[in-house]
DNA sequence: TGCGTTTTAAATGTCAGACTTTTAAATGTC
DNA sequence: GACATTTAAAAGTCTGACATTTAAAACGCA
């Protein structure tokens, strides 16, 4: 692990960069002790002020945690799904909102990813995604229910139906385009003839999942895109004529 | 923006999450210039090091960028697609990595993804689009390659695949688990026999693109599937029968 | 007045050293 | 042997200083 002092870059920067190339390419593993402070100080030449950002900026990614005390220091994490998980989700919904991003397309990528799953998880999904489904579908049709609640219980829906796939990798993927989209939706007024169109749908996604019936749960997921692409139109379209 | 200084926390963790909630929530725009070290410092009432430590946290998440000189500051980054794009390729290729996710697993997941931007990609593509698939076909049949070569044409082949949905946010989820592949990929020994299987059905993927058939394309893909699990499986029963 | 140069001030980048807090292991005591 | 105490190592935090970069202000000159 080399830095070169003459680079424009931050030191900090260049450290960060040497430990989590170190990381990435294997030659420090998992639950590996970084060296103290102390020791990186002597190594790289630095002071230890400029040592610790370094380990901050790794920190920030994940990829190292450190304890204090006696056997104490940095070692390498073991990124979880969860911890992908949430920095998908971070990550996908900053892109959303600083890229003006139109919600077409944001809505068209989800429902494609979705898709993708849709073969999968009729095949493999187990009762309890199945229950989880028909439960958030119940949520649903609860009058009284604010926008924010019928939101989240899409999105939990959905992540049920993600979920019933059986593959990690595809969970962690889906999440972030699924939730990445929530405060996009949030943003939309659901009436209550919408939100019966909604439920609706979902009951044919929900008894096409039952049924493992692949096909029927990829033509419901595209219903359902369609069903809310016009209901964005609709909304925007009467925020616009307002102002 | 406050923090709790009883927490068990980290200050420098506090902060960093105090302003990235602050850029999350919309409270704080793109290009927005945060306050100073020296005013965080008073605002905080923490010292700069820890100030330093929160602003390199969210530095390596793309969140700010810094600029030295008199009308330098922190400034809230607009995050590009290109950032996401190689932060998502990092998380992803540590994931598999780090969690023994099956090669299965994460060609399952991979190849899933990929068919559900085949019906918007063979809709969509553009000649150029299809000119770097034939292109990236034409590299792998050249005799001599290697494999690291011939695994970064694949890439690049479904990368243009990816991009021909011409879908950004599509392309951005794609990339990860296309390229995190990669590294697994290149563990595989590429025969001049599974070579030539391959780039036959990467010009049977290329042909439908070109004929605009999705359906085609998707049924391509999961024969390239196939021979991807195949290949695999017996490169790694091959290993295995070895030791 | 207008343009180029110099100065200056503000901001981040870096360093040195000290102190605090946490933690586990070593040591001592009953 | 079990429990309490000490100790040392490590990260966490603070103070103060200096270096470097940068743009704007001040200045000088034609």
């Amino acid at each position: 692990m080399k830095i070169d002092p003459d680079s424009a870059a931050d030191l900090s920067a260049q450290i960060a960069e040497a430990i989590r190339d170190a990381i990435i390419s294997g030659e420090l593993i998992v639950d590996t002790r970084l060296p103290s402070e102390a020791e990186l100080v002597e190594h790289f030449k630095v002071s230890r002020p400029t040592v610790r950002e370094a380990l901050k900026r790794l920190a920030a990614q994940s990829l190292i945690r450190t304890q204090r005390g006696a056997t104490g220091g940095a070692f390498v994490n073991r990124l979880s799904f969860e911890d992908a998980h949430s920095q998908q989700i971070t990550t996908s919904t900053l892109l959303l909102s600083m890229n003006a991003v139109s919600f077409e397309t944001a809505c068209e990528a989800r429902y494609a990813l979705e898709r993708a799953c849709a073969p999968l998880s009729a095949e493999r999904r187990s009762a309890d995604h199945l229950a989880t489904m028909r439960a958030e579908i119940h949520r649903q049709s609860q009058p009284g229910l604010t926008d924010e609640a019928f939101c989240a219980s899409d999105v939990a829906f959905h992540r049920a139906l993600v979920d019933g796939a059986c593959n990690p990798v595809l969970s962690y993927q889906l999440a972030g385009a699924v939730e990445a989209m929530q405060p996009l939706m949030n943003m939309i007024t659901f009436t209550a003839r919408s939100r019966e169109a909604i439920v609706a749908l979902h009951t044919q996604i929900a008894d096409a999942v039952e049924a493992r019936d692949g096909l029927a749960l990829s033509v419901g997921l595209t219903l359902l895109e369609q069903e809310t692409q016009t209901l964005a139109q609709s909304v925007f379209a009467a925020r616009a004529g307002r102002h």
